[in-house]
DNA sequence: TCTGGGGTCCTAGGACCC
DNA sequence: TCTGGGGTCCTAGGACCC
């Protein structure tokens, strides 16, 4: 028999607006919100704390509306540093308890304390670490305790600020069934709309549907969603998934909507720099950018290229860019750029492998070499050479890189 | 006066190959 | 003269989360 495993779920709560509180104790009692520049367009807020909510103030909401709520809110603008110190200092704390530890945001975590063998229960050692959370940090938290992941997040959410919720799985008709279907981690605006077309009003509705009828519905997410709703989840606590980005990517938007090439490429080219140097600082390598145009309207086009080589520089990603722009910009007004650099390696793997590479191959291309300077030689430039019939792959691809290469830098 | 910026995962169609 | 089925890669868009 397997046995059960423990999992935590710690989530800070309003994590940048207790940040703040805790800098500045006054604040402490009245309605604080975390919110961008409103002169830059970007005074919508990030954050809040519970006294703002209290009167309707939410994440996302414009300024000037959350002000019309809510008249004597403070807002404050975000101090990511800050915000990242705390996190750091949170993370250490949950460490000095297991090393299975799974940040997945910068104020949330999972914990896996199947094998813990220390003195204190589950329960104690929740205790322990919100208070540690509150006495070294001065932060308020809620940690979920449940066998699984997907319970210990619903767990968590349970009660807050400051508090701990234990979900068994005898526990989930009673405490996870009754909530409504729109709370349920991974069920977004979209599906909620779906779900509640067909009746779909609670979790424990969900649960007890038919899973074809929600594969219909759904795709492979409809099944999923009913595992969990069932209260099954075996995705385990992964303490290197952080280490495993798969993409980086900068967006902004502009002060104003503009068709003003200067101004465009000024951003693409800040934009291109910042993802260089996040790509430096990681030591990664990428084989595909992306460009994201947000036009006056909100309407949102994404433009890519696969790359028949890594790209690291500004420079080079930023050509890449500027291609895709001006192929795919319909000149109409834009609100808002973003770059990306996905299908990243690591720099050290890709040098090891082509040095490799390179070793091994080198010998055999030399004959290729020779040969297409004698075409080249004969019949100028312009020539097309039928490698099909040649009998090595690697070399024919690796070849007509070099050919297309060469004969670009010509030009 | 609407609606930021950082991500992950899934889907669906077309190209291409066997 | 007609045309299956499976697989991978690429591209674009969308849902969701914090």
């Amino acid at each position: 028999m397997g046995k059960g495993r423990i999992i935590f779920h710690v989530d800070m709560n309003s994590f940048y607006a207790s940040v703040e509180t805790a800098y500045r104790p006054e604040l402490k009692g009245k309605p604080v919100a975390i919110a961008g520049d409103p002169e830059k367009r970007k005074g919508i807020i990030v954050t809040c704390n519970y006294e703002a909510r209290a009167k309707g103030v939410k994440t996302t909401m414009p300024l000037w509306q959350a002000y019309d709520i809510c008249p004597n809110l403070i807002a404050l603008k975000p101090n990511f540093n800050r915000y990242r110190e705390a996190s750091q200092h949170m993370f250490a704390i949950l460490s000095e308890v297991t090393p299975f530890v799974q940040p997945i945001s910068i104020d949330e975590g999972y914990m896996d304390l199947t094998d813990y063998s220390g003195e204190y229960s589950p329960l104690q050692l929740a205790e322990w670490i919100q208070q540690r959370l509150v006495d070294e940090l001065d932060l308020p938290s809620s940690i979920g305790i449940a066998p699984n992941k997907f319970l210990a997040k619903m767990a968590s959410d349970m009660k807050k600020p400051l508090g701990i919720t234990v979900l068994r799985k005898r526990e989930i008709q009673e405490k996870l069934w009754p909530l409504p279907i729109g709370e349920m981690y991974g069920v977004g605006k979209k599906t909620e709309e779906k779900l509640t077309q067909i009746n779909i009003e609670t979790i424990g509705d969900l649960a007890k549907l038919n899973v074809l009828t929600l594969k219909n519905l759904l795709g492979v997410n409809g099944e999923r969603l009913h595992l969990r709703a069932n209260g099954i989840d075996n995705s385990e606590v992964d303490p290197e998934a952080i280490n495993e980005f798969k993409s980086i990517g900068n967006s902004q938007t502009f002060p104003f909507d503009t068709t003003d090439s200067n101004e465009i490429q000024q951003m693409l080219s800040q934009l291109c720099q910042s993802v260089a140097d996040r790509m430096k600082a990681k030591q990664v390598v990428s084989e595909n950018i992306q460009i994201m145009i947000r036009y006056h309207d909100r309407k949102t086009i994404t433009r890519s290229r696969q790359l028949r080589d890594f790209v690291e520089h500004k420079d080079q990603i930023n050509q890449i860019v500027l291609d895709l722009f001006y192929s795919h910009w319909n000149e109409e007004p834009i609100r808002l750029l973003g770059v990306t650099a996905q299908h990243l390696s690591h720099k050290e793997e890709v040098s090891k492998q082509l040095d490799l590479f390179n070793y091994e191959q080198e010998a055999e291309k030399e004959p290729l070499y020779n040969a297409i300077e004698q075409i080249e030689g004969k019949y100028g430039k312009e020539v097309f050479v039928n490698l099909s019939g040649y009998e090595q792959p690697k070399v024919k691809t690796s070849f007509q890189k070099d050919f297309l290469s060469n004969n670009q830098r010509k030009k």
